[in-house]
DNA sequence: TTAAACCCTATCTGAATAGTAGGAAAAAGA
DNA sequence: TCTTTTTCCTACTATTCAGATAGGGTTTAA
């Protein structure tokens, strides 16, 4: 039940991303995000290529450019990004929503392992289909100031010129209308405005 | 977040282990396993070896031989196969309990990708480590009888001279102790002593 | 004795994973 | 205009793993 490092590294990039406009960076360079989360360079340049072909980022080329969401980040559940990664969520494909694939056995609808499996998927997909970028964002901001640590891309490398302006947090990261049941879990605990 | 053809034809054949003794079997040879499913023979035979060499199951060697469960099938759960063909439930290994291990990233203390994984792989593991292979195989009888269709095993290949015992089908398959919090899922659901 | 089962080891193929490498094109500033 | 710094693009590679296949050896019951 893998997640590739590939999506690993992706995730890691666009919440950085998150964090980087939730400090009042506009932009950031794959070298300080391959600096930051220690991924190779130049393959984390091929996957931020793969995330502005999906449109999931925008790229500004030349010189002080740098990638940035999108979409706020509000808008970008992490199940959306792990399916264009690393593909279904589903543990098999007779249960997937997104890629349905009739399997081999030969009576799916008497099958109790599909039954189980169709649980685990929604399981997964509860989660993951719940949660935004700006979720994970708001988390690690607030336990990174609960430890009175600094906040990373808060004023580094600047573009010369431009004044970092001081946007205040986000009081809830907005929009993304609330659409499922109450969930448990870690997250849900730390956004307690998700227990309703 | 895929379990491997591997996986998934272990836990098929383990079910059907499950349903031959709940319905009066005490042996299936793999032939009679890879035909039901649709697995190719060779390859079950590996797994089943897989499978006999880590407990799950005991082989019957020679004419007539078989193979059945090591262990009554509420005492194996899902998970424990699961882990033992696929490695861990968790989606990456700072998450994992069975086999932790550090993640790349700087500060796993503060990461909020961890905790959102730590979710997902509670959520995996607290359904699969709470169904066990009983569970799964009252859910598949109860299926096939709701739909008044013959059962699998059921006086297929008897050793001649075996006279096929009509095992009453076990009230609940008992032992295994609930020992977690009320699940919600379509399993919970199709097996309501649980709901609680 | 023999047929039918499990047992064991080796091998194979294609795909996926996890990168590397090297330069072309664009943008900003001097 | 020229240089620097960035993204863009394409190709390549090494290793592992998935998913088998092959071919015999050993055991057991009739």
């Amino acid at each position: 039940m893998k997640l590739s490092k590939k999506g690993e590294y992706a995730l890691r990039a666009l919440i950085d991303l998150g964090i980087a406009r939730e400090v009042g960076r506009e932009l950031v360079q794959v070298t300080e995000l391959s600096d930051k989360e220690l991924i190779p360079a130049k393959f984390l340049e091929q996957i931020m290529q793969e995330l502005k072909a999906a449109g999931f980022v925008i790229a500004q080329r030349g010189k002080f450019g740098g990638y940035r969401l999108a979409r706020p980040a509000a808008e970008i559940t992490i199940g959306a990004v792990v399916r264009f990664v690393d593909g279904p969520l589903a543990p098999i494909g007779c249960v997937s929503h997104s890629a349905y694939e009739k399997c081999s056995c030969p009576d799916e609808e008497h099958c109790g392992l599909r039954m189980l499996m169709l649980d685990v998927r929604n399981a997964i997909a509860g989660i993951l289909d719940r949660y935004t970028l700006a979720d994970v964002v708001e988390v690690t901001l607030r336990k990174l100031r609960r430890d009175s640590l600094p906040l990373p891309f808060a004023s580094a490398r600047p573009a010369p010129g431009v004044r970092v302006k001081r946007v205040p947090v986000s009081r809830r990261s907005t929009s993304t209308s609330r659409r499922l049941a109450p969930v448990e879990g870690l997250l849900s605990e730390l956004l307690p405005d998700y227990a309703i």
